[in-house]
DNA sequence: TGGGGTTAT
DNA sequence: ATAACCC
């Protein structure tokens, strides 16, 4: 029923214009240059309050309350009830409750549902089109510009309301069915419904999304109409977009060390920006981070959409007031461990380095962590998959030597954050058959189907 | 400010 | 190993 507002009327709706005598649309002969890098169609999809719709999902009851999901003393996010009782994003517990007395709690700090939703999205966005980029676990771009082609030439000059746009178009800008590039974005416009619709009958998720030439433009956009709603830009309505933007700081890309050394050079709005000299902004930041933002400034984007594919790192951490003895970092790091071997496990990859984070309190220094990392011993990696307690131990003494290297534990400390990642992912079997490698792999050697206790001929070989 | 992620240097 | 960016 909510669901009704997502298909809030678009503006102007086409009607298909003259054919050509052939009987094909006018277009059909318009076809972008193979290879050409300009003109794609992006979207942006961006979940409404990710986490707390997850929680909906998983406890229905709490439907149509306000609802805050709580990391620590944070409400980290919270549903549209509870936004329109005042409470905030990365709000106070305190304050979130003061604010609205009625706000319903949960606890959010294991993320692993939220995580696997995240990727249940990912991957129903790769069947429309692999090329899919995650950003956090509630924004997804996709690169729309291929299947666009595609449904171009499918086009039948006969569907009546095959030309029509899906969602707002910004600024309300008139959409000119003879131009191909409008065309391209309204058929980018239609696919991102269909995307949406497919999350909400498959998933039970909503979310916007934003249709433009670019991610920049695409994330910009997708925040337009909120929530639930998609938003479609047009090459001509790009400059009033990103002038919209109050701040740099608002633009992706710039975050918060470049705004102050923006700021110091006298630079705040995006137009600053964009007149700014050059020179003198490569001299300051850089030649690489000054081109690029100078050109995401005029909504100029043409870095690729990435497919992520699965995940580069694992990694569980946990903050605290105050911890201060060896004992008491080793319990938190068996937790950590714990929970990220079953994650590992389920992967299927094997992890060939791990890193151990820490951040000491300071009283007003701002966010500075360190870490240590190095190779997992060989020996460990070949139990990783099956036995999860046989390397619960020497993991554990592998992560002490790098606290151990970065804290003095003869001196007194005091860390608010401890972390555990794995990283250096990769993938297990690429042994093949007949080659030393096959038989070097417990695996597939006939050694390992005897048992975790079986003699491995690679602990011959790649002892420590 | 939480509990995650990524890439560049 | 750190620093910057993203959510």
């Amino acid at each position: 029923m909510e669901r009704a507002e997502a298909w809030a009327a678009g503006s102007s709706p086409g009607a298909l214009e003259p054919e050509e005598p052939g009987g094909l649309p006018w277009f059909h002969d318009q076809v972008v240059p193979a290879g050409s890098s300009s003109s794609r169609v992006i979207v942006h999809v961006d979940l409404d309050c990710f986490y707390a719709q997850v929680e909906m999902i998983s406890h229905p009851e709490l439907k149509g309350k306000p609802l805050g999901v709580q990391q620590k003393y944070l409400v980290v996010t919270c549903n549209y009830e509870a936004r329109e009782l005042g409470v905030k994003k990365l709000m106070n517990v305190r304050d979130a409750k003061e604010k609205c007395p009625q706000l319903v709690l949960v606890n959010g700090e294991d993320l692993t549902r939220y995580r696997e939703m995240s990727y249940k999205v990912t991957e129903l966005l790769e069947e429309f089109s692999p090329v899919v980029e995650r950003l956090g676990f509630d924004e997804n771009f996709v690169d729309l510009t291929e299947m666009v082609e595609k449904r171009l030439e499918q086009l039948q000059s006969d569907e009546p309301s095959a030309l029509t746009v899906s969602g707002h178009v910004y600024g309300n800008q008139p959409i000119n069915l003879h131009d191909i590039l409008h065309i391209r974005l309204l058929i980018g416009s239609q696919i991102a419904a269909e995307m949406r619709e497919a999350m909400y009958n498959q998933l039970g998720l909503t979310g916007c999304a934003g249709v433009a030439s670019n991610k920049l433009l695409a994330k910009l956009v997708s925040g337009i109409f909120k929530p639930n709603q998609q938003t479609l830009l047009l090459p001509e309505s790009s400059q009033d977009l990103i002038h919209s933007l109050n701040h740099i700081k608002e633009m992706p890309g710039i975050g918060y060390k470049t705004t102050k050394r923006l700021e110091a050079l006298g630079i705040s709005s995006v137009r600053d920006l964009q007149t700014f000299s050059s020179k003198i902004l490569e001299k300051e930041l850089g030649i690489s981070v000054a081109q690029r933002i100078q050109k995401l400034s005029f909504g100029e984007d043409n870095s690729p959409v990435t497919p992520s594919g699965p995940p580069q790192s694992f990694s569980e951490e946990d903050s605290f007031k105050k911890c201060s003895s060896e004992v008491e970092a080793k319990n938190k790091i068996e937790e950590l461990l714990a929970s990220l071997l079953n994650r590992v496990c389920q992967d299927g990859r094997k992890p060939h380095t791990i890193r151990l984070i820490i951040r000491r309190y300071s009283s007003e220094k701002h966010y500075s962590r360190e870490s240590r990392q190095c190779a997992i011993p060989s020996h460990i990696i070949q139990k990783l998959g099956i036995g999860n307690y046989d390397v619960m131990t020497p993991m554990v003494d592998v992560l002490m030597k790098l606290f151990r290297n970065m804290v003095n534990v003869k001196m007194p400390f005091h860390l608010t954050l401890l972390s555990v990642c794995f990283c250096n992912l990769k993938a297990l079997n690429t042994a093949k058959k007949g080659t030393i490698d096959y038989y070097l792999t417990p695996s597939l050697s006939t050694t390992s189907r005897s048992g975790k206790h079986s003699f491995k001929m690679k602990d011959i070989h790649m002892e420590d």
